[in-house]
DNA sequence: TTTTGAGTTGTTCGA
DNA sequence: GTCGAACAACTCAAA
């Protein structure tokens, strides 16, 4: 008998118990539906992104990836019943719409079982709880009991397995053209690059992953988000000595547990007095404020940098993400759906988890104890992990004529604005104080 | 059961 | 310049 294997965000061979599963029974058929609501979510940059890393997917099935566009609870369906299969596999996917989705096409599937194998995380949300069964909202808890956990060994090479395809292949979709360049998309690129890293650069990288500047971080990210490798490969490979990078993996983990029980927190702050205390800007002054912010035009050099990466690149460096989310919220006091929306369009690595969850943690409304008085310097964070200005003068052209870390304050440099950068448009000292005073107001409900 | 201490990523102020 | 204290309120786990 064949069957279905319905690939969304695990496209990739290797460690995929759900392929494992669905090769047991015979042929499979690779099956990837572009489903024109997720699509039209993704942004130009993921739908570019996306489409290379199916072509790569696709190559290495000797070109039998079946794509078809359309409603997956029309399509998977008719995709099954063409083949006669007698299942439709997937990895479990845990994110709100996914989660809907997927309930609609288990109903339309009638008889034809859809069955979950894995999932995108080492451990599912869901399965770690707290002795009283219930979700933990606290980081450091949830990565001691999800350590103890533990996760299953990788799954075995699938070996040969029967790739078919029962009816004709649609096109790969065509996003609009970019004038960036993304990072090389598959599984194969995806695993170089962890290699590269095992060997260059996890030793340093709990000194450097803070250095924008300086390519300290994995640059997995993507990777991780389109499933080209597996949470559970990297775990499997790190030592004693890798805390700190497994529990950046275990964040992700952690956010992905937040979101399944809490489905709504894409849109609403975990703690709902937020949503409706907060005096954000209103009107012209907001979207101007959002305008600036989004073209990197606000005047403070980290913030724009940062901002101009990630039009430029569809990335940026985690720690540049949380001072311009801070500056966002704080600053503009504008609301933090406003950053994520953004966020989710532009990144490459957008997932809908981390990035709610990053968002309401650096506002205060999300899990941990985020204090109401953590309110990032601009300037400081700048002076602090960019120290020798390299990475503001590699995204801000207008600044690229002051030397080293005086980039940070053009406003002391005697020439600073003579090549069009804008003055600060708020006072970062003044905005703060308004930013403690709403917050206090907020707790004292 | 109650208490206690710690909690990703910070900043400012005053000694 | 460096350094420690202070900046709430709540969650969680261990004592």
């Amino acid at each position: 008998m064949a069957s279905v294997l319905w690939f969304r965000r695990d496209l990739r061979l290797r460690d995929n118990p759900a392929l494992l599963a669905a090769a047991e029974s015979g042929p499979v058929v690779p099956l990837f539906v572009v489903d024109p609501v997720l699509w039209e979510r993704a942004g130009a940059v993921r739908q570019n992104y996306l489409v290379a890393s199916l072509r790569s997917l696709g190559a290495s099935l000797g070109r039998n990836l079946l794509l078809i566009h359309g409603r997956p609870e029309e399509v998977v369906p008719r995709i099954a019943k063409a083949a006669k299969a007698d299942a439709v596999h997937i990895a479990a996917d845990y994110s709100p719409y996914g989660q809907a989705r997927d309930a609609r096409v288990g109903t339309a599937l009638k008889k034809t079982p859809l069955v979950r194998t894995g999932s995108p995380y080492a451990v599912a949300p869901g399965r770690v709880t707290k002795a009283d069964g219930t979700a933990y909202r606290v980081y450091t808890p949830f990565f001691k009991a999800w350590l103890q956990h533990g996760w299953r060994a990788p799954a075995d090479d699938p070996g040969d397995v029967e790739w078919w395809m029962p009816v004709g292949c649609q096109g790969y979709p065509s996003p609009p053209e970019l004038d960036i360049a993304l990072p090389p998309a598959g599984e194969d690129a995806a695993w170089e690059r962890w290699e590269t890293f095992r060997a260059t650069g996890l030793a340093d990288y709990a000194e450097l992953r803070n250095r924008p500047d300086i390519a300290g971080t994995s640059s997995l990210s993507q990777y991780l988000r389109f499933g080209e490798i597996h949470p559970r490969s990297l775990l499997t490979d790190l030592g004693d000595a890798d805390e700190v990078f497994r529990k950046e993996i275990c964040w992700r983990e952690f956010y992905a547990d937040v979101l399944f029980h809490n489905p709504s927190s894409t849109t609403h702050s975990l703690d709902p007095r937020y949503d409706t205390i907060m005096r954000w800007t209103k009107g012209k002054q907001a979207r101007e404020f959002l305008e600036a912010w989004q073209t990197g035009m606000t005047g403070f050099p980290f913030v724009d940098a940062g901002m101009r990466q990630l039009r430029d690149e569809g990335w940026m460096h985690n720690r540049v993400r949380m001072v311009v989310a801070s500056f966002l919220v704080k600053d503009l006091h504008l609301p933090w759906q406003r950053g994520a929306e953004h966020f989710m369009h532009m990144l490459r690595d957008g997932d809908v988890a981390s990035n709610s969850h990053g968002w309401q943690w650096t506002a205060g409304c999300g899990t941990d104890a985020s204090p109401f008085y953590r309110v990032f310097n601009p300037i400081g964070q700048g002076e602090k992990f960019d120290p020798d200005g390299d990475y503001v003068r590699r995204y801000v052209p207008e600044l690229a004529h002051i030397p080293g870390s005086a980039v940070h304050q053009p406003w002391n440099w005697i020439d600073g604005y003579a090549h069009g950068y804008p003055e600060p448009i708020v006072d970062h000292a003044h905005e703060r104080q308004v930013a403690l005073a709403d917050f206090a107001a907020i707790k004292g409900r």
